[in-house]
DNA sequence: GTATGATTCAAACAAACGTTTGAAAGATAT
DNA sequence: ATATCTTTCAAACGTTTGTTTGAATCATAC
């Protein structure tokens, strides 16, 4: 009696948690049926609700799998460079990059499906469904409390609407370039052929970093207030 | 029941097109059915079909009803500025305030709807459903031909690749910025309270801007934080 | 071996989907 | 007023949706 391991049979539970990942960022939430899911993984139709009991319930578990590893990947970064720091005021470069280095690390995992699942992130970001905004939301309010703080604190004379605004635009820069990865961006047809994410790395930090110092606007001319 | 607020009395094609824009910006496009449509356009649900053939026209017919007068507001900036320059290179600040610009001022109206219709837009940018996507790429080829070969000769120093790969930066933080001017991004929960698109155009711009000054990857610099 | 719990399976469920139909109602022109 | 064309309408079409069911299969414990 008792004495079952907590660790289920995982074999159909993550075949099926690899192909939601997968066709979630092919064809979206909605447009992704249980029987494409089942079918890619498979696994029998009835499976998704024994394994995790609903269809909101697998979308889930698979930001789950690997979001929370990726924002405490994210926070601790952001503890050591504060430590380190020692009291002293951090380097918003520091800041963006154990924000944003951790999230293209993982997307230039091809072989584990971390690519895959931060496409999958990226395009969640503007994903409508008011369920998965929510979850999101809740996922991220940690991670963004401590990293506007931070940037709050190591930019003082910087207002803070500002700084909101530009961590913002960098959010949406990173996610259009991670989203438009593998699955080529047809908007720019000319995409760049050499999409390997290690060298996206440094071209997006360089240019969050150009657009964070940028001169803040309404500096030469007073707004309306 | 909910009120419908779009007019009362105008064309059942033109209340069934506003209804469409409004309601795929909260439901997206498979969240969003024929019935949702027609009921809060006060049509009957058979209307769509007559009067577009599918709901894949609708989609289509809602973006073109927009979207070709904006991009033709956008080369026709940037036709006045390559006349104005007579064979001078042009200011890629110019170049890029005739793409956001045009894009920024018509997500500041929201009478005619204008806002509404650009959140759609900055959502569809990374909306996964095939034919969407292919829609867009079609309706965007010229624009992005002519401002790409405008910030090349704007830029002749700049290997077209950090070019292609910044315009992808600077669309994608744009897009961000938009799809969550009306409908409260959660994922920033303590976000700027002052949500006027009035204000984000300089705020944009300079950020933009400021990336796309940054200096290159990999050349040697000195930053200052 | 038999009992017990976990997992798989084919089949069915009601509800919602996009689309079609044919008749009714409205509009327009002669 | 008649004929013609356009638009609306209620009803139904056949599929597909997410979920549930109850029996079959598998694994492990006693």
């Amino acid at each position: 009696m008792a004495a079952t391991p907590p660790a289920p049979n995982t074999d159909t539970r993550d075949r099926i948690l690899d192909a939601a990942e997968r066709l979630f960022v092919e064809h979206g939430f909605d447009g992704t049926s249980m029987r494409m899911i089942t079918g890619a993984a498979n696994a029998n139709l009835a499976a998704v609700n024994y394994h995790f009991g609903s269809k909101d319930a697998l979308v889930q578990a698979v930001f789950r799998r690997r979001l929370t590893a990726l924002n405490q990947r994210r926070l601790a970064a952001l503890d050591r460079l504060e430590t380190d720091a020692a009291g002293e005021p951090l380097k918003p470069s520091r800041i963006v990059e154990a924000f944003f280095g951790n999230a293209l690390e993982l997307a230039a995992d091809t072989e584990q499906g971390g690519r895959t699942f931060m496409r999958l992130l990226a395009r969640t970001y503007n994903e409508p469904n008011a369920f998965v905004r929510q979850f999101l939301a809740e996922e991220y309010a940690e991670v963004m409390d401590r990293f506007l703080g931070a940037l709050f604190r190591a930019l003082p004379e910087v207002p803070r609407a500002e700084i909101l605004w530009r961590f913002h635009f960098m959010i949406g820069a990173m996610a259009f370039a991670i989203a438009g990865l593998g699955g080529l961006s047809e908007l720019i047809d000319d995409l760049p052929k050499d999409d390997d994410p290690a060298r996206l790395l440094p071209r997006l930090m360089s240019f969050l970093l150009g657009g964070l110092r940028a001169p803040l606007p309404g500096a030469a001319t007073a707004p309306t207030n």
